[in-house]
DNA sequence: CCAAAAGTGTTATTGATACACCCATGC
DNA sequence: GCATGGGTGTATCAATAACACTTTTGG
């Protein structure tokens, strides 16, 4: 039931998130299973209400803490969606966020938490709840279109990496190769990395050097 | 005062426009002063409370024809602004949009309303109503980034033009002088224009050729 | 003939792309 | 000594930037 403001029958507000992380590879999206109707069963997008005195941006920091365990890492608001029929029981809107968060921050998932939260490739999506599918087409085109003007990978890498790996994050987004020279010399070239010092010795090759961004800040470039 | 939905009380959700022009070299936005408390006087953004059978698309099309008298003109979502505290009333969160309108496409005013809307460079701003000012601005960034990596400026020309008249919209909008020779060339290469085959005669001078756009579509370049 | 805006090409610079081999290590 | 990934430079091509004069018209 929506409920009259100033004469103004007022909508539910939500806010819902595309979490995203690269693991083995794959661009992963958080999925929790629905515990009620409507959609009981279905996966869905991670969300809520909004609370009466918290900002959109705490409402979705809120959730993202909530679900993933994970505080302070890169967030952005989407897009707000608003149409009248999106949800059955009644008007709710919903303003969209992306996060993203290193799959090397994520906490041990708990067993018994184990069905009701899922990490899926965003190539292998089952059938989702409300219009969340939309939703998440459009967040995964955005956060590919951003991967190319900006240093937004940062916020699925860990504190350290070798370039390779790097390289690798770039790739499994955008779905492309890259020339392994180029891409060096491009990203060194931004001045945004620097050197360790250490060296990552892990495996029978040649050891790596290990890198880290100089700041946290999103650049475009 | 706010409402119970689900045991959370519910927001009131508006919309909120920046509506530009561009007339006598100037980027020009739609403000309206406010008949009524808070900021009883103060210059707004034009705005209206989401009606409950009406997606967010369509509400903003309404605030627009209202205000402008017009309508099909190029309009995007802008970003959701909800800081709690932004309507001193109570719980209001905004989903703010950008319009741009052709100034030959603007309808004469009728003089009684005179004073209660105008256009007004974003140069020369009086104060604004709520977190106006902040929506404005960020709305002012987009809008000039966008100009330079899209065709979004058809949103702002009329049906034909001159190429001197195009390249005089980009370089209010970016504030800066393009070379004319250069400009031209991109222009055309882009394939986005077709001669009309009209010559403008108007002035004493060499007539120019006419151009339009082939499509409405928007593109980035 | 003067003022005003229209129209037009070439060169230099910069950034992007293509491409193949040697290096350091563990086993 | 071999398998594995790390690391490096140059040549070509494409896009962008800089730059000045002639043309057509109205008055």
């Amino acid at each position: 039931m929506n409920t009259k403001y100033k004469g103004f029958e007022s909508p539910g507000v939500t806010v819902d998130l595309s979490i995203f992380t690269v693991n083995e590879e794959q661009l992963k999206v958080m999925l929790v299973r629905r515990a009620e109707n409507p959609y009981l069963g279905f996966w869905s997008l991670p969300g809520g209400f909004l609370k009466i005195g918290e900002s959109l941006d705490r409402a979705a920091q809120r959730v993202l803490s909530e679900k993933s365990g994970v505080d302070d890492v890169y967030m952005e608001q989407l897009y707000t969606f608003g149409e009248p029929k999106r949800d059955p029981r009644s008007r709710v809107i919903t303003v969209a966020y992306i996060a993203l968060i290193p799959w090397q921050s994520l906490p041990e998932p708990e067993s018994e938490k184990i069905t009701d939260l899922t990490w899926t490739s965003v190539d292998a999506l089952p059938k989702l709840a409300f219009d969340h599918k939309q939703i998440l087409e459009y967040a995964v085109t955005r956060l590919r279109a951003k991967v190319s003007y900006s240093n937004i990978v940062h916020g699925l890498m860990p504190k350290q990496f070798r370039l390779s790996e790097l390289q690798s994050m770039y790739e499994t987004i955008i779905n492309d190769k890259l020339d392994k020279r180029n891409f060096r010399k491009r990203m060194l070239a931004t001045g945004l990395l620097k050197e360790t010092g250490k060296k990552d010795i892990a495996g029978a090759h040649r050891p790596a050097m290990l890198y880290q961004f100089k700041s946290k800040e999103i650049i475009f470039i």
